[in-house]
DNA sequence: TAATTACTCTACTAACCCTATAGGGTAAAA
DNA sequence: TTTTACCCTATAGGGTTAGTAGAGTAATTA
């Protein structure tokens, strides 16, 4: 479809170690949801058990799944057999909903974003700003994306 | 269009401080080149008269225009009435371009990225991954607009 | 040729965030 | 009452970002 040019790009100018944008608390977020997801029967799994199946690091892991059930997107019971489980049906969780909680907001500015705006403090004339009108369009699209997305649909 | 749904989230979770994801750096060097492919005549323009206009510290501009210029977006010319000039059409310059220079890759992890794919350590089957297959769609997307818009998109 | 101007490069620092770990406390189930 | 597993706080290392400092070099103009 569209032509391909190369393009010559110092490599040193990136570290390549960089992991990307999305951290490994929203990554390690998601594994987990979609791992209970996944589950036909819905008693509780704990925290070990995730951790183990998804290989991610188990305290971590406990504070992770601590916030999305402060968020009301998981419930957890103590004692024997305790742990997490799902408070709503896979498909009633979007992905716009544990962004948000796990990530942040999904604009990359704060000049675009809808629930965190906040005006740059060098920016004369926001209308005017390009750097402004190419992120709105950015956010737009992920945004709907993720709206659209739910737990259900990563299965 | 789409009915918006109250979302409670603990603001505690995310510091307010967060920029967003797009650094200063790219943010900065976007504005810079909209703030040269706006002058209409094509004679170089001093790095003290960008920082100035667009309120950018001047040598933390200065080394992001270095960047550009040994990427070939921008050139130079030394002594008096020196200064930097785009070195092609505004129509030319991409914004996937400049974003892969100044920000990195555009892919949110390295197991979506096309140019710098890299395989998660913990994943054991990729096509089964839920982060992988939500962030492929977010990719393709961002992708296609930063490929799209051009600087002179931008002014 | 001399002086000026502005680019070029290296090094450095403070601040901040991410990731991960440690260790204990508490509630609930058996 | 013992076990299990959630709950909470504190902390630390590493890494990146944002910004500063200062000296060096090349080119233009007079």
């Amino acid at each position: 479809m569209k032509k391909e040019t190369f393009i010559s790009i110092n490599v040193e100018s990136k570290n390549v170690l960089n992991l990307g944008m999305l951290s490994r608390k929203t990554k390690y977020g998601i594994k987990a949801l979609t791992y209970l997801a996944r589950q036909e029967d819905q008693v509780p799994t704990s925290i070990a058990t995730i951790a183990e199946s998804e290989k991610i690091p188990h305290k971590f892991l406990e504070a992770i799944l601590l916030e999305l059930r402060k968020n009301s997107i998981l419930g957890s019971r103590k004692g024997k057999g305790g742990g997490y489980y799902l408070m709503q049906l896979p498909e009633k969780i979007r992905m716009s909903t544990v962004h948000r909680i796990l990530e942040g907001p999904i604009a990359m500015l704060p000049c675009v974003s809808l629930n965190f705006y906040e005006k740059c403090e060098d920016c004369v004339d926001e209308d005017a700003c390009s750097v402004n009108k190419l992120m709105i369009q950015v956010r737009d699209n992920t945004l709907a994306i993720l709206e659209n997305q739910t737990l259900h649909d990563l299965i």
